[in-house]
DNA sequence: TATATACTAGACCCTTCGGTCTAATAAATA
DNA sequence: TATTTATTAGACCGAAGGGTCTAGTATATA
């Protein structure tokens, strides 16, 4: 019934998705108009509007695109490990995920956008370093259970560990403001996660 | 020679400024007029160009002038008091500063804007985060040398505090997504400063 | 093949907005 | 008082942009 004529093209429509976010993040959503968009997606206006009814769809289907694009594996903390290093292997792999210039235009356009579309920001916040935290805390529970850290609230734990990870450099590169060298953020990540475990070792 | 005719009203400056310093961070940049900034200052359009010659110019000024308002005092840390007590004194008084709903859209909008005005992210970090975190790194130097404290590295361990305190909550009201009760919040708050004395307690 | 829909290019409408101009009034200095 | 500047209300300009419309072409189904 409702396959009648030509059917729309899926290809397009990931064009218009691929151009929308990577333009909306990059400019912000009031700077980034619609002919824009069409221009760069290799698409006609009107294209865009047959996809997307209006500026505000467009914007959340983008969002949401990227989003599901930067899911990480749930499978990291599957590995048997020492847990220094796995700990340390994780604040690693965060930090590099996190200071790309993608992933932080991102993140500033849902911080930016959180008012006029809290849907949005709540997806980015669930997708992303809730979804994180919860892997974590599941590890950390496990590591009681063997005995190898004490924790007696593991998800209060994940938060910590978390924000120390990420509080050093993130919070600077968000605001645009510049960070130290790689040697220096490594010895912090190292020093931190030392300290983590040193508060929360097994006692003697 | 530059003091003929009527001087510029101080207090119309003020109320531009106020208007401003509100409507952009409740608004955004892009979306907040300066028809509208005019009104809400009870001015007339032209004064507000009289005043500040473009809208950049009138936003980096606002923004400077709520920043410089919001500057904490430095003499928090001059009490003597348990370690303990007054680190998580400023804990909470900092959740508070920072939870506050102007104080959260003015970090917000800063973040939005650090692409476009990077002095102006650059300075509200100075004025912040850096400007407290420099104060709980020579307080925590003193207590180095007190032998309350141990810490290889007080700038790193200043780091971590700020992190984790504002690590839970914060980031949340950030991206506009809701935080656990107060009394839970609390709670985080003192398992964590627990944990970090925990973690530099000096050596038995 | 006939029909229905997608897609394009471009004109088009209307609103918003940054910024300027004008003419008149108010308030300061000298 | 004479002069100079601030302030106002409002018209005005020009550019940008969201969204619609049209006419023509391409591509799918039936």
């Amino acid at each position: 019934m409702s396959s009648k004529g030509r059917p729309k093209s899926p290809e397009k429509r990931d064009q218009i998705l691929a151009a929308a976010g990577a333009l909306f993040p990059l400019q912000g959503v009031a700077n980034t108009s619609m002919a824009a968009i069409a221009e760069a997606a290799g698409v006609s206006k009107q294209t865009v509007y047959s996809h997307f009814d209006c500026k505000s769809t467009l914007f959340r289907a983008a969002v949401t695109h990227r989003v599901d694009e930067h899911q990480l594996t749930a499978d990291f903390f599957a590995q048997s490990r020492p847990v220094e290093e796995l700990l340390l292997d994780l604040a690693r792999h965060l930090m590099e995920l996190l200071l790309a210039e993608d992933a932080l235009q991102l993140h500033r356009l849902c911080i930016s956008q959180c008012i006029s579309h809290p849907e949005i920001s709540q997806q980015f916040f669930e997708a992303g370093p809730e979804a994180v935290r919860q892997l974590l805390e599941n590890y950390l529970s496990q590591c009681c259970e063997k005995k190898l850290l004490q924790i007696a609230d593991t998800q209060i734990a994940a938060v910590q560990l978390l924000s120390m990870i990420t509080g050093g450099a993130h919070e600077r590169a968000l605001m645009g403001v510049a960070i130290g060298s790689k040697a220096e953020l490594d010895l912090y990540l190292r020093e931190t996660v030392t300290m983590f475990i040193r508060a929360y070792q097994s006692e003697k």
